[in-house]
DNA sequence: GCAATACGGATCATACATTATTCACGCGTT
DNA sequence: AACGCGTGAATAATGTATGATCCGTATTGC
């Protein structure tokens, strides 16, 4: 990935990735609403976004048009975009497709095992074991949120780096929609989720089995935490 | 489908079912896409597809927009858009993918089997049954292509009503995303494959096991049918 | 109290300006 | 002479602004 050797020129201003006003905030359009700063529900009106991004009216309705297609935004003809709303079915919607569609990708990965992915889930597991979690105990409305968003990053790249290996483009892509969409419902719910997990043995009980090859144990091992996420969810909603 | 009753009012002007420009320029794409109209690897100008379909160039970027995150369209930043190239390996995965997801789904409505599923069932295979297939044996290019589109609009519904009893919008959603990218390859080597094919015994053979409630027998029919799919358009590239 | 209508706001469509990319041509080098 | 590199014009995408259309709400008249 990072191997820069393949192209001697140095000064190749060729291929910038230069990104576009649209594509800017499809960003962070996405972002906030994983982030649940978007409140689910709410009304996403062209001119506020538009002003909340610095960005023209254009832009902004390519990127909603785009987000309403991964259902991260619900989009009603002439009558405008929305948040999705959240709710209890949802989310177990959300989970039990997320293990299906994982639970299969991390089989096959494991299936066509290679060194090559066995020393990206060695890596990825390293690093998102070596990066802490800020907790909050008390869940005052006044405290700021702690930033997550290194280990939130780390998580996502080790999630994907398992199921990797699959060899379907459409099954990680189903499978990263879903993970956003999950994603989302965690973020609403952090506050008493975190402390209640024993993550770093979650995710070692799934690298274990799947570097030993054991495909039965891995995909257990992954549903059940994805099982214990909605668990938690579902006392969180009652609870609350 | 074509029930009326469900809606006594007869002037019920709200909820009209208006079409924007956007969405219709979306169908219009998509429909063309998938039916091979617009030849894979091309290019897609705004201003001709503006014309083309007689609206601004506004509605059609937010169409394009939308079909890119359904991968029927392949987008790049300052490049523009472009109807997405095909392959072999290509259609490889789509099919092993679809395999997967539809088998999925149709094991989880057999399980969770009820009476008006199994109607539902019933009444698509019938419809299906019963609607003929024009074949065309030689395939001269001035020859018209024959109209199939009533076969293919309720195999679509065919194949839909099997696994829309999964209970899962997100799995419907995955499989309808691979049932179009796989009907355009199938559009495109319509010629050679048509008349190699019994569809319909293929069909009753996954209905049969399914309203049997054999999940296996039913999985492995519908698996079949589509690994069938994959191996004739294999041999129809080698072959030509 | 109900219904029809007028008002306000937002979305949709079109036209225009800006900016990036691509291709072709010509110059310089090997 | 052939190839590579840089320059420039044409092309096409992106971004901005304005007018038209449509929906929801509130008000007014009966």
């Amino acid at each position: 990935m990072t191997i820069q050797q393949s192209s001697p020129r140095r000064n190749a201003p060729r291929r910038v990735e230069k990104e576009t006003a649209a594509t800017a905030v499809y960003h962070a359009l996405k972002r906030d609403i994983v982030r649940g700063v978007l409140e689910p529900g709410h009304k996403l009106l062209i001119d506020q976004i538009a002003e909340r991004y610095s960005a023209g009216t254009n832009p902004v309705r390519e990127a909603l048009n785009r987000l309403s297609s991964e259902r991260l935004v619900d989009r009603e003809d002439l009558r405008g975009f929305f948040v999705p709303p959240i709710s209890l079915e949802d989310f177990r919607d959300i989970v039990n497709t997320r293990c299906w569609v994982e639970g299969k990708a991390l089989a096959e990965s494991i299936r066509n095992r290679t060194e090559a992915w066995e020393d990206a889930v060695i890596i990825a597991t390293h690093r998102l074991q070596n990066t802490p979690i800020h907790y909050y105990e008390h869940t005052e409305p006044g405290m700021p949120v702690p930033d997550n968003s290194l280990w939130e990053e780390r998580h996502r790249i080790f999630h994907r780096a398992l199921i990797a290996n699959c060899g379907s483009r459409h099954l990680l892509r189903f499978a990263g929609e879903l993970m956003l969409l999950g994603e989302r419902y965690r973020f609403i719910s952090m506050a008493n989720s975190y402390p209640r997990r024993r993550s770093g043995e979650e995710h070692q009980a799934i690298v274990d089995a799947a570097l030993a090859g054991d495909i039965d144990r891995a995909v257990a091992a992954l549903q059940n935490q994805y099982r214990l996420t909605l668990t938690i969810y579902e006392e969180t909603m009652s609870g609350a």
